[in-house]
DNA sequence: AGCACGCCGACT
DNA sequence: GTCGGCGTGCTC
């Protein structure tokens, strides 16, 4: 990667100086035309022009910066070569940074007068991160989320492939060491800089306790002392170990000892001389038969080697290391045998495979697959995913991120063996890095991964498989670019002419009225596999509870306790769901009502009690409990409400012999303890888990046969269209939990067992769910019928961001009418200090619509950030909200 | 997103 | 005077 020395004027008049000039120089046809003004000492200043012949003069560059659209750079002759669409290329941008980018577009039309275009400074990588189907995926997917297409870059690659250079300050090589002419700040600088080769602007403040340090740095310059310099530095870093050999002079060409007199003769002296240098040697030798290589760990680690005769037998070139690289995937696995199919999965998988073969016109590339739980669906995946590869493609398989399980990816190791990578978030930069390049290159052909796997760079994607494609957690929320995954896997698998197959035993209302649309197929999988049974559901009245006093005070009904003690008598496995982590969601004065609120967010705080603390849940935001009113001085602090950590007390009062685990945020905090949880549970070393959403995710145990839904009524006070999908999906999901060791029970406890939805859940009717949510959408206009986008305001202040979020409103108004609903203040107003204001707009679902209101929120944006008062406030976009 | 520049109020 | 805060404009 060639280096580039700048000064901070040659770099604000938007030129570089190549110190490595003789690429430049030997490059055919290359000469400069002009150069002006004349280069004063250290600098190069004036437009640079070249004039050769090559493919393309210039690249539309993407940056992973949330900037609309692409910049233009001139490419040098000697990187034209080996310059492709989809490369990865290191350029300047602004007057100090350098960034890698990804080539979108090589051509030869000069940008406008006005741009002053600079030259790409490198090509980091010649193999292309992406072909241009990648390069549509994106520019799709920032068109119809509406995000910058950098912004969609940054989330795609992997990071060690989006860098970004820090400035540092060094010392002029030409300079001498007399710093006298330097006043007092500038000298200090200069001293550090003979200690340390380099500083950083923030060493730089560090030294001189301030943070203006730009005047001193400029005097340094002009001084001669100091120079800027820029580097982009690698973070991706191959993994090595080192190789031991023995040098050549004692070996033959198969690499083994050679039994000559200089060999001897060295046995000879180190027997006398070096003892253990001698064994150390021998061990070599030893290790070395059968032909394999030796590591200088390996080799260390051994009982008795010293470092010491280690190291001179390396001194002496005796023995020499050599580094090699080594994979970060996994090893080397077997390839399996493929899932043997019952009779009602075998049929399944004919209909899905029937689907997609139909005559032209009318054949799915999309299947939904309405499998119960429990009743194999993953066989089925597996079955089609080596089908795909059979046929010479790649397969994508999706799953929502906590699922991502070893109970899961050692099945399918089973099957695939190395040919499988993984790809998700908690997998280390270089560990991504590896298994992209492997995607590539065509090394994997099948990937299990969530969310972010969208982005692999697919050569022929056959399949993709999208597992519980209901769930919610495929739609990225936080970080922009605000995708779901679900729906951008489907385009991508259009994208390739390969098909999608959607799973799930409780598909989301989009999903299953498409299908019964006829726009995706849809294939019934309703038995559950070795003859399993359905668990049977069944309504815990807490009403009828209390009035009985069967409560006793706690969370855990009389039934649910019998039932409990049965399941535990039996040594059988129990799943308690409550959606709320904590001990208790508010802490209440008895006298005056007064709740504990956050301070930087409009909501009660939750008391956590192993830590004798109050957190909230949105921001973080800590502080220690109280045990007086603050407001009223009251003691009688009561707590409402219950959490998971409650309910783990409680269990420990009632069946203090049981063995207990939670699992909720508070309890998962990694990788490690989830697997840990789990593999807890799978081994029987826990009887009871609590948790939240957490335990509804595709987990298989064997020994569940009770599970207890503490608090249905909560999961429907969610003020969201979505919500009675949701509880039912939770409700259903969790129960499928059950049963599983051959009879299943699932105890669902409320308030209200009027609720119809609790009927549909206890007769597992998924059917009637739909029909009657789906009349509720129509009714209301909401997806599938209609098309939402959230547009979310932020401010500190709550007039301007009320102010803001009205101006915005009125002008979509003008071109969008009565599809625009809002703004209101969402139910938590307040988050981190921010006021909030929402507008919804409620769309038709037509291409041209699309259009029409993609450009109207391009324009209110645009108004929005031109306003003077307005520009501040932060504006979020997020289409299809879920 | 950074980063620089410029204006303003609060200090050694 | 000097420093840092923050609003503003620009980046091929």
């Amino acid at each position: 990667m060639p280096r580039c020395w700048l000064t901070r004027r040659a770099f604000a008049a938007g030129q570089a100086l190549w110190w490595s000039s003789e690429n430049l120089s030997t490059a055919p046809n290359f000469r400069v035309r002009a150069v002006r003004p004349s280069p004063q000492i250290g600098e190069l200043a004036g437009p640079v022009e070249y004039r050769y012949a090559m493919p393309y003069r210039f690249a539309d560059i993407i940056l992973p910066l949330p900037l609309p659209g692409t910049y233009t750079y001139q490419v040098p002759p000697e990187l034209a070569k080996g310059l492709q669409v989809g490369c990865s290329v290191e350029v300047p941008f602004g007057n100090t940074k350098l960034y890698t980018g990804v080539v979108a577009r090589l051509h030869d039309q000069a940008p406008p007068q006005e741009v002053k275009t600079k030259a790409l400074l490198s090509v980091v990588q010649e193999e292309p991160l992406v072909n241009q189907r990648h390069l549509d995926f994106w520019q799709w997917l920032s068109e119809y989320y509406l995000h910058p297409l950098g912004e969609v870059m940054a989330a795609a690659i992997p990071a060690p492939f989006r860098l970004s250079s820090e400035m540092r300050l060094i010392l002029n090589p030409e300079a001498n060491d007399d710093f006298s002419m330097l006043d007092d700040r500038a000298y200090l600088v200069a001293e550090a800089l003979t200690q340390q080769k380099e500083l950083t602007l923030r060493d730089v403040q560090q030294i001189l306790q301030r943070k203006l340090v730009q005047p001193i740095i400029r005097e340094l310059i002009r001084a001669g002392v100091a120079k800027l310099y820029e580097e982009i530095r690698p973070v991706y870093k191959p993994k090595t170990r080192k190789v031991v050999e023995l040098h050549p002079d004692y070996t033959d060409e198969q690499g083994h000892l050679k039994d000559d007199d200089q060999t001897r003769e060295l046995f000879h002296k180190l027997e006398k001389k070096a003892p253990k240098q001698l064994a150390l040697l021998l061990a070599w030798i030893h290790s070395t038969r059968g032909g394999q290589a030796v590591y200088r760990k390996q080799l260390l680690d051994r009982n008795g080697t010293s470092p010491a005769a280690y190291n001179s037998l390396l001194e002496k070139g005796i023995l020499q290391e050599r580094e090699e690289l080594v994979s970060r995937l996994e090893g080397n696995w077997v390839e399996g045998e493929l899932p043997v199919l019952s009779p009602a999965q075998a049929e399944a998988l004919e209909h899905v495979r029937a689907l997609g073969e139909k005559r032209k016109g009318e054949k799915h590339q999309t299947v939904l697959l309405h499998g119960i739980t429990s009743s194999g669906k993953t066989a089925v995946y597996l079955h089609l995913m080596a089908e795909a590869a059979a046929a010479g493609k790649q397969a994508l398989f999706l799953v929502p991120e906590i699922a991502l399980t070893t109970q899961l990816t050692t099945r399918l190791r089973s099957v695939f063996g190395s040919r499988m990578g993984i790809y998700h978030s908690r997998f280390s930069a270089n560990e991504r890095v590896e298994t992209w390049q492997a995607v590539a290159r065509g090394t994997i052909d099948f990937v299990i991964g969530a969310r972010s796997a969208v982005f692999l760079p697919f050569r022929d994607l056959g399949l993709v498989v999208v597992d519980e494609e209901h769930d919610g957690s495929y739609k990225q929320f936080d970080p922009a670019p605000r995708y779901h995954a679900r729906d951008a896997a489907i385009y991508l698998a259009h994208q390739f002419g390969g098909k999608a197959l959607l799973g799930s035993a409780t598909p989301s209302l989009e999903s299953y009225h498409n299908a019964l649309q006829g726009k995706y197929g849809l294939v019934r999988l309703q038995e559950r596999y070795s003859g399993m049974d359905l668990p049977t559901v069944q309504i815990v009245d807490l009403k009828d509870e209390q009035k009985k006093q069967r409560l006793a005070g706690g969370h855990l009904s009389d039934t649910l306790t019998e039932h409990l003690q049965t399941a535990l008598d039996k040594r059988e496995q129990v799943i308690l769901f409550q959606n709320r982590r904590g001990y208790a969601p508010t802490l209440r004065c008895g006298q005056c009502a007064w709740v504990p609120q956050c301070i930087r967010c409009d909501v009660s705080l939750t008391y956590h009690k192993h830590n004798d603390q109050l957190r909230c849940h949105l921001c973080g935001y800590k502080r220690p409990n109280i045990t007086t009113c603050p407001a009223c001085g009251s003691a009688q602090l009561s707590y409402q409400g219950f959490g998971t950590e409650k309910i783990e007390d409680e269990l420990a009062l009632r069946f203090p012999a049981a063995r207990v685990a939670r699992m909720d945020l508070d309890t998962v905090g990694g990788k490690r303890d989830h697997e840990r949880l789990i593999n807890d549970f799978e081994t029987r070393e826990v009887d009871i888990l609590v948790g939240t959403q957490m335990v509804t995710k595709g987990l298989d145990f064997a020994g569940v046969s009770l599970v207890g839904i503490l608090n249905a009524d909560a999961l429907l006070w969610y003020p969201d269209f979505r919500s009675t999908e949701r509880a039912f999906q939770l409700m259903a999901q969790v129960s499928g939990r059950a049963g599983r060791a051959g009879h299943g029970e699932v105890l669902i406890q409320t308030w209200e067992p009027g609720r119809e939805l609790l009927q549909q859940v206890i007769a597992h009717d998924y059917e009637t769910f739909y029909q009657a949510e789906i009349g509720q959408r129509q009714q209301w206009e909401y997806p599938p019928f209609r098309r939402l986008i959230r547009l979310t305001m932020r401010h500190r202040d709550p007039q301007k961001t009320g102010d803001a979020a009205r101006y915005l409103a009125r002008l979509l108004a003008q071109s969008l009418g009565t599809r625009v609903l809002g703004p209101a203040v969402p139910p938590v107003a307040r988050v981190r200090s921010r006021y909030i204001q929402e507008i919804l707009l409620k769309l038709e679902k037509t291409p041209a619509m699309a259009r029409h209101a993609r450009d109207s929120i391009r324009a209110a944006q645009d108004a929005l950030a031109v306003h003077p008062s307005f520009k501040p406030v932060e504006l979020a976009i997020n289409v299809d909200p879920f």
